[in-house]
RNA sequence: UGGGCUAUAGCCAAGCGGUAAGGCACAGGACUUUGACUCCUGCAUUCGCUGGUUCGAAUCCAGCUAGCCCAG
């Protein structure tokens, strides 16, 4: 008897082809869609479809019958509120930058999903990540990237444990998205053309600064100044959950030249502005370290950190601190370091762990 | 009140008689399963105002207005 897997379906182009290459490779594919946080008499919008998105059930039902396998909606509002909204709001409240796809992967798609996938009988989960896993001569499970470099999401994967990547199946790693969009077009499947999901799949506009008003607007901090180093008065700014570390625009404000972000200081709701070279910081600490590759960091070593998605990772040296935290020395300073965000690192193709920003050298 | 200086887009700023550089800011687009960064495109029929000289003025002249500086 074959294995049952469960594949989390977005109802976008590469889940839909991760469904079908499962089923083809002889997996009993379960289709799932996971309802995390539109509402139901709100499922007309359409468009950009983000990760999670809107048409999502939809055209994951039709992709499911074409494909000849059994599908269900399973509703995770309750958690993806709690693990990514409420998270995402409180970190633009405390003037740090969530990552949400990357608390949606821990909690949501993986915990969430593959607790309830197991109760359904499932060996595995899978989804449509640009991704591998590899299990490692130690013995560990790891993240590896996927073979296209164009397209490479490990980076919001590194905080999976060791028992859910036991469980999961990453099938489209092996594959560039134009193969993938091709066998959709194949197949002739409704989603071939989709585009790609882009955005907070929760805030389809992109303006979660809206969004946050709209959420907690009495929690909103209100207007403050923009200081440079010296404390000097620059100006005014619209509330500190307007801005990130090394921000240009919608600054206003015309020094002559490029200015950003340079820190924010929630306590007296002050957002630091500096030159380029301000936001170029060699030493990056984070905590919440998740090991995956590694099982844990025992010696200094020298790895590849990734501070942000889309970065091509820099050289540098890790070593564990008395705390647990991990102290990132980079051979090259790398570009704003900002905390709540992550800090992935890699040996070569493999993701070792990673941790969240909490600070710079910049910063005390 | 005398004397001098300066007035060019939201900000800074070239221009010096031949038909308005550039930077910043801003807007739109590209890129992107987070926030950013980056890149591309756009952005003064007009030079404080009113007249004059000239084929032609932001550029020269006069007056007016405003701001700055020095005298008092």
């Amino acid at each position: 008897m074959g294995k049952t897997v469960v594949v989390g379906m977005s109802g976008g182009v590469d889940s839909s082809v991760a469904a079908y290459l499962l089923k083809k490779q002889g997996y009993d594919v379960i289709g799932v869609t996971m309802q995390i946080w539109q509402d139901e008499d709100e499922v007309q919008k359409e468009e950009n479809g983000g990760c999670c998105g809107l048409s999502a059930v939809d055209d994951a039902r039709r992709v499911a019958t074409i494909l000849d396998i059994p599908y269900y909606v399973m509703n995770f509002r309750k958690e993806f509120k709690q693990q990514v909204m409420d998270y995402f709001v409180e970190e633009y409240l405390h003037g740090r930058t969530p990552n949400p796809c990357i608390a949606c992967n821990r909690f949501v798609k993986w915990e969430a999903l593959l607790k309830r996938s197991m109760e359904i009988g499932a060996d595995y989960i899978a989804t449509g990540h640009y991704a591998r896993i590899a299990k490692l001569p130690n013995g560990r499970y790891a993240v590896k990237n996927s073979i296209t470099a164009a397209k490479d999401q490990t980076y919001a994967l590194y905080n999976l444990t060791q028992e859910q990547l036991s469980h999961t199946l990453m099938p489209i790693g092996e594959y560039t998205k134009d193969e993938i969009r091709k066998i959709a077009v194949d197949l002739k499947l409704p989603v071939a053309k989709k585009p790609d999901s882009q955005d907070i799949c929760f805030i389809p506009d992109g303006d979660y600064a809206t969004f946050l008003e709209k959420t907690v607007p009495e929690k909103l901090p209100g207007e403050g100044n923009f200081v440079n180093s010296d404390g000097t008065v620059l100006g005014r700014h619209k509330g500190i959950t307007h801005y990130t570390i090394g921000q240009r625009k919608g600054l206003n404000l015309s020094m002559g030249h490029p200015v950003f972000v340079s820190e924010i200081r929630p306590k007296t709701n002050e957002v630091v502005i500096g030159e380029d070279a301000d936001i170029r910081s060699n030493i990056v600490i984070c905590d919440h370290v998740n090991y995956m590759g590694m099982a844990d960091l025992e010696e200094p070593i020298k790895a590849l950190v990734k501070i942000r998605y889309g970065h091509a990772g820099s050289p540098c040296l890790l070593e564990k601190q008395e705390d647990g935290s991990i102290r990132c020395t980079f051979d090259e300073p790398v570009r704003a370091a900002t905390p709540g965000q992550a800090a992935v690192f890699y040996d070569n193709e493999y993701v070792l762990g990673g941790g969240t920003i909490c600070g710079n050298s910049k910063m005390k």
